[in-house]
DNA sequence: CGGGCAACTTAACCTGCGTCATCACGATTA
DNA sequence: TAATCGTGATGACGCAGGTTAAGTTGCCCG
């Protein structure tokens, strides 16, 4: 079941088995891809979307000296860029941060729901606006939250996400990124993003590790990222 | 016709007749609204939608400290929350800036829409993804531009937006914001955008006030701001 | 015509984060 | 064994933008 963990827990939709089994019969190929591997470039007409089963996977925007600027990341269950078969064209790069399996969903296949179960579209479009209020979250950190703040947040994030997944316990979790790509997630430098890493680890807020992220109080690190995971719109949360 | 600027010089959608006549008639009232008038608050169930006719709106999120950070600004023809439709709550709040006309259109209209016409559905998904990828320049904006270049590039795309709607003729602009606002999109303070609104005069790449906005050289001004349109997805742009 | 208020302006000062530079560590390859 | 490379760690220094405070301007309304 490739699409096991596609929209589960989410709030106000639930996919039902046979639209489920319809996406899994709409998935042409399964691929496993090696790390910082580019999967779609900016500019490039699609025909296809990718479900990722496994690993990480993330979305940038490139700047005129060769800085970028991550504006997504996308953990298992994730429909990373679903948003092409309206678009055809996007407007970013796609490429994985760690090993990754994908699925590939032609867009012809989803023509065919659109007719057949609208109601299913109406939940793959869900699950694009669903990107797009984490889009809007990350924009409050950057707008309004100091280095250490942004940090937590995203930690808070991704660990609420990895927990929706069934990949995080709520305290550790796995995550594969380094600190050059939590800098371009958060906007600042490495430098400081090791600075501010140093700190979380002395106030005892959080242990980050590529290999294994450790966070003894989640509400704590909570409060001081004013992360609020509303936006997330995971089940049964409060 | 309310829906005229709806989807207008998009690339790779156009409205047909038949669409356009049906979601005019899935209008249910038409409101004027005063400046600085909450329209939606995060968290409450919505079952209507929101066409923006005349005026400019905002969508932002609250910090725990009373600031905010803007996560949107939508101009006429916006679908301003039209993501409510498949979300039903949102996640951030939803406002008038200056004075406004808006059409509501119930969620149950959008519910037959969506059995009857889906290629209509598609195309009103695709205009929230259009939103999306303006979020997504937003970070590129705040995580990787100086004060200057966020100033900048956000003129360019109000009055790229604003040129699309026929409410800009490439140089000059009617906008309604004060700089206390630009600096809640831009992610600084009201002081330090005053700073800058100088700069960008003082170098003739524009001149700023609430009632108009002028941009002598657009070029200039999106070389600063490191502004490519292609994210609006805009018609015959090129 | 004057009082009040929101928006704008400018200056002086301070600090969080960027920049630059150096070094250490572990994995990979020869 | 050494050479290379990606990643992490840390210190010195500078500056963009925040903070605070004190005006000014313009508009609404009595």
């Amino acid at each position: 079941m490739f699409t096991e963990r596609f929209l589960r827990d989410k709030s106000g939709v639930v996919l039902l088995p046979q639209e489920r089994e319809r996406l899994e019969s709409a998935i042409s190929e399964v691929r496993t891809l090696a790390p910082r591997t580019t999967l779609v470039t900016a500019g490039e007409p699609l025909d296809h979307s990718t479900l990722l089963i496994e690993g990480i996977m993330s979305r940038y925007i490139d700047d005129r000296n060769g800085l970028r600027q991550l504006v997504a990341i996308h953990v298992p269950g994730d429909f990373v860029d679903l948003h092409a078969f309206p678009l055809k064209v996007l407007d970013h790069d796609v490429a994985t941060m760690t090993a990754a399996t994908v699925a590939i969903v032609p867009h012809r296949k989803l023509d065919q729901i659109m007719h057949d179960m609208p109601e299913l579209i109406r939940k793959l479009w869900y699950s694009t606006l669903i990107d797009a209020a984490i889009h809007r979250a990350w924009l409050f950190r950057l707008g309004r939250l100091d280095a250490l703040g942004r940090v937590a947040h995203f930690l808070c994030e991704t660990n609420a996400r990895l927990v929706s997944a069934g990949l995080s316990d709520g305290h550790r979790f796995a995550l594969g990124l380094t600190q050059a790509d939590i800098s371009e997630i958060c906007g600042l430098t490495s430098v400081h993003v090791n600075r501010v890493l140093r700190q979380l680890r002395e106030e005892q807020l959080c242990v980050f590790r590529s290999s294994l992220v450790e966070i003894p109080d989640p509400e704590r690190l909570a409060a001081r990222g004013q992360f609020d995971p509303d936006y997330l719109y995971i089940a049964h949360l409060k």
